[in-house]
DNA sequence: CACTTGACCTGTCCGC
DNA sequence: TGCGGACAGGTCAAGT
């Protein structure tokens, strides 16, 4: 599920559900999935206030008045869902919903408020995970240290985004674009869907790419990504938001998953290949080799 | 260092 | 209907 513009989608939500909330509980059904001891969740956790939700690359982060952090990573399939107590999903619940009633199977941690609202973190393949890290030394986790540039940032630049690359010179621009420390944020989805506007094939080595080439990559990374966040993200199977709701932007997708349709600029079939062992959706026409 | 592949998990879909 | 295999939004740890 989630890239930037899910967890973006995500962080907005619960910047506007949880603020001000205090948490009285937290359970958890699987270690993996929040390996903290008890004793820090019961020591900087329960009785904490929420006082703000961060996104840094697709790492959700929320800030506890205990000077803890709790650092999110939903990976594939996992879900932050909020519900307040007067919530009652199922019988004329909207059909946007993908979330029936919580918990269920895919729960792996429960945090619960005051006032008797809850945020469950769910993921069915156990991928994602939960991490609480004092707030000042969220910077200094491996991830943080490596991870690349915001890209919608305003002060982010065509010569940043095309410098970035360097690094991954003798590789595909799919399996570069995908480097979490080359640009944050771009995952299967929307690397797909900037490389078809960029008209640049995936498999093309990075050191052949044009400066233009990158100059457009760069626009389309923003314009698509932005238009996500716009949208609510994606929904390709479980991505919600913080209200259990999926995301509109699959029906603007031009080539993600839509191989055996026709290609929306030149009218040719897209198909579907492989690069970087990832499933790679391409107009054979408007990229070429 | 740069690059590729397998592993982590569960569930679903497809072909036999 | 059942069963094996491939595949799915993401990252890591290993290997070359």
């Amino acid at each position: 599920m989630p890239e930037l513009p899910e967890v973006e989608t995500v962080k907005r939500g619960l910047h506007k559900l949880i603020i001000g909330h205090k948490i009285s509980a937290v359970s958890n059904d699987n270690p993996k999935s929040f390996p903290n001891a008890l004793n820090d969740v019961a020591q900087f956790m329960v009785n904490a206030n929420i006082i703000d939700v961060r996104r840094r690359a697709k790492v959700l982060l929320i800030d506890l008045s205990t000077k803890y952090t709790l650092v999110i990573h939903l990976k594939m399939t996992g879900q932050l869902v909020f519900v307040n107590k007067l919530d009652r999903f199922g019988a004329g619940h909207p059909s946007s919903s993908l979330i029936n009633e919580l918990p269920d199977k895919s729960t792996r941690v429960i945090i619960d408020f005051k006032g008797g609202s809850h945020l469950y973190f769910n993921d069915q393949r156990k991928f994602g995970w939960v991490r609480l890290i004092p707030t000042l030394e969220v910077s200094n986790m491996s991830f943080m240290m490596k991870v690349g540039p915001e890209p919608l940032e305003a002060d982010f630049t065509a010569s940043e985004f095309a410098n970035r690359f360097k690094r991954r010179a003798r590789t595909t621009i799919k399996a570069a674009i995908l480097d979490q420390t080359v640009i944050a944020g771009v995952g299967n989805i929307y690397a797909d869907e900037s490389l078809w506007g960029a008209k640049i094939h995936p498999s093309r080595l990075v050191n052949t790419i044009t400066k233009s080439e990158f100059t457009e990559l760069y626009k389309q990374v923003r314009l698509i990504m932005n238009l996500a966040i716009e949208k609510g993200g994606s929904t390709i199977i479980d991505y919600v938001n913080a209200e259990g709701k999926k995301g509109g932007y699959m029906s603007f997708a031009r080539v993600f998953r839509r191989e055996g349709l026709a290609c929306s600029r030149c009218g040719n079939e897209i198909i579907k290949i492989k690069v970087a062992s990832r499933g790679t959706h391409i107009c054979p026409y408007c990229q070429q080799l």
